[in-house]
DNA sequence: GCGGTACTGAACCAATCAGTTATTTAACTG
DNA sequence: CAGTTAAATAACTGATTGGTTCAGTACCGC
């Protein structure tokens, strides 16, 4: 399902492998082999990984010579970190407050509707 | 893979009908059905969703009778603003100066640390 | 041109996911 | 008690995911 830009860039990110190649991107631009060492699994997996990342908008991929390397693209991180700031205030609030916030804006008792 | 708690985070949050669910939930408690009501697919299949989220800690169900009132616990999105945030020099910066910033982090030529 | 290095693509596999229908549990209602 | 409503569970299905191996493509250096 879903092709939507924020469900694409959650399920990029919901892997581990991958956030850690955006954590490495972070430093700085990298090579597939250089961003596959650290991990024990094949470069194909890896090259995989990074086809998702890509298609997320995440990194970018250049060529140099035989070396196609890779560039974090924080656009989608942007875009994600907008949509999380609309459930800012259920955190930031003392638990005390939210609770009465949450009663506050409670239609009622589930029953009591429809 | 991963039964990290960010992972479990953000594949919850990577399906748009679970991030609907939330949204609900964001304007109050709200029973299995009511929040069912707006998607065109099954009971169970809510309920799965429902699953899904409580699991990832992003919703806590309570019991009124014969309703499991669902409300949003957004504890595990703190977490993951707070994880985002280490991005945030990414995408403020603009795209000129993020340009240097890269170049000027970097190590140099791939080819160069083999 | 040949051999090595960097990477991608194709085919395959097991596990998980998102949905279905049918059944079951639990609680209220008359 | 029987009947109804709310929700979960079970069993199944098709699609997607994350990994593998093996082969192919592209570029460099000798």
């Amino acid at each position: 399902m879903s092709a939507d830009r924020l469900s694409a860039t959650l399920s990029a990110l919901a892997d581990p492998t991958r956030r850690a190649i955006l954590a490495r991107l972070s430093h700085g631009e990298a090579s597939v082999t250089e961003l596959a060492e650290p991990f024990a699994m094949s470069l194909p997996a890896v090259s995989k990984h990074l086809k998702v990342l890509e298609r997320a908008g995440l990194i970018s991929r250049g060529r140099e010579a035989q070396w196609r390397p890779c560039r974090l693209e924080a656009a989608p991180l942007k875009e994600l970190a907008g949509w999380i700031e609309t459930y800012r205030r259920f955190w930031e609030a003392s638990f005390d407050r939210l609770d009465d916030y949450l009663r506050e804006i409670q239609e009622g008792d589930p029953r009591d509707r429809h």
